[in-house]
DNA sequence: CGGCCTGCTGGTACTAAGTATCGTTCATAT
DNA sequence: ATATGAACGATACTTAGTACCAGCAGGCCG
């Protein structure tokens, strides 16, 4: 939210004085003074204190948001992953930033909690987004739900192997072999149910017995 | 949590309170003096003043923790299910307390963030035992991640779904339903990748072109 | 019986986050 | 030059949460 200068001045106040003592025993008042304004300004830049080393949640929620919408009912996939993207994109282009925030993110637990609710928004979009993508099909709000879970978990996990890294890598494409993970786990369940529709391929090893066979095949059934 | 009778007492004082003034209107001295006790004593009971609304999850949390911990590699999907089956067993016993909790969550942003966390809590606990579990598989840390999320975000479609009935239904039909779902999902992804030990049941239309064998083909060595 | 320890309680004082409000400054437009 | 509106400083206030101390019951032992 560094917008204009103030804001960026308390920013990076408020990240040096976390470092310097902790995140608990520095005041908002501490922060302001180091930033030269009054504790008033601080709290017209940032609606709390936690606020201030969060990125601009509210702006990257609605790009994704934007993203998701801007798709037909056959691109969703892509949009889903171009979202994705997006969230990953933002933590790299500052990666001091995302970095130390991760470094004092993972020491303070209001911190730690404050962004597991800022990931939950990011999820509910993705929800919201597949709730009307697969309305009318079966079990709908289900699969909305885990699709969305999914997809944000995938995120969480890359971006935590990245961090971890201290943002060495690359991590789009780790991103890619994630959501591919993704997305092949649930073409699996968005099959045609109609037998009918049905192409389905078949290899046996020569070795395999009778009950072998009849155990895949019921199997496969099953899974249906 | 409540264990001591004081402790019922601010419970319940502090839903009446909540329900005729609101959350936010309602201050912990008024639930103090309406449970008859001290303002010191009721944080003596609860550690905030969101606390006294959420159930034991400290308990909740071990009992999970305990049946997870109880289970060999071939019985861990059955321990999973299990430990969800507890949580929400935990909802259904109180559903009168969980359904007037709920309303108040929907209402407050500040007890869905905590209720959010909450969840957090039993994704983490899930996550480490399926990192654990898969531990030398490839993936292992992206799979226990998705393996867990999807679990619990299985057990919220449910667990909201009966929350919005009023809790009229029974929930673990369709919960262990979910959880089929979830496993069927997984299993996908367990197969074993080594072609020798492959077993695929392969059926075709009559009217298939050999195009659509072909990217039947192609699709589903693309899947594993 | 009397002293002692322990656990629970009430009360007071304190810190700090967040809200509300008022007056001031300053820049820009008319 | 004056009006308008936005940003800032300052003050006062509410409330959650913490720290600390003093009283008070009951149990236990000599």
């Amino acid at each position: 939210m560094p917008r204009s200068p103030v804001s960026r001045r308390l920013a990076e106040a408020a990240v040096a004085l976390f470092g310097e003592r902790g995140y608990d025993e520095t005041t908002v008042d501490d922060i302001a003074a180091r930033a030269g304004v009054s504790r008033s300004t601080f709290f017209r830049h940032y609606r709390s204190k936690e606020d201030v080393i969060f990125p601009d949640h509210d702006a990257l929620l609605a790009k994704v948001d934007a993203r998701l919408r801007a798709s037909t009912a056959d691109t969703a996939i892509v949009a889903v992953c171009d979202a994705v993207r997006i969230v990953l994109a933002h933590y790299v282009e500052d990666a001091e930033v995302s970095l130390r925030r991760y470094r004092l993110v993972g020491q303070v637990p209001a911190l730690r909690d404050r962004e597991i609710v800022s990931v939950a928004r990011y999820q509910r979009l993705f929800r919201e987004f597949a709730g009307d993508w697969l309305a009318g099909s079966p079990d709908a709000p289900l699969r909305a739900e885990l699709m969305a879970s999914s997809v944000v978990a995938a995120h969480n996990q890359v971006l935590r192997g990245w961090l971890r890294a201290n943002g060495r890598h690359d991590p789009f494409a780790p991103l890619d072999r994630a959501l591919e993970y993704v997305i092949t786990t649930f073409r699996h369940l968005e099959k045609p149910r109609d037998a009918a529709e049905q192409v389905v391929v078949a290899t046996f090893a020569r070795s395999a017995s009778p009950d072998a066979v009849m155990d895949a095949i019921r199997t496969h059934l099953e899974e249906r």
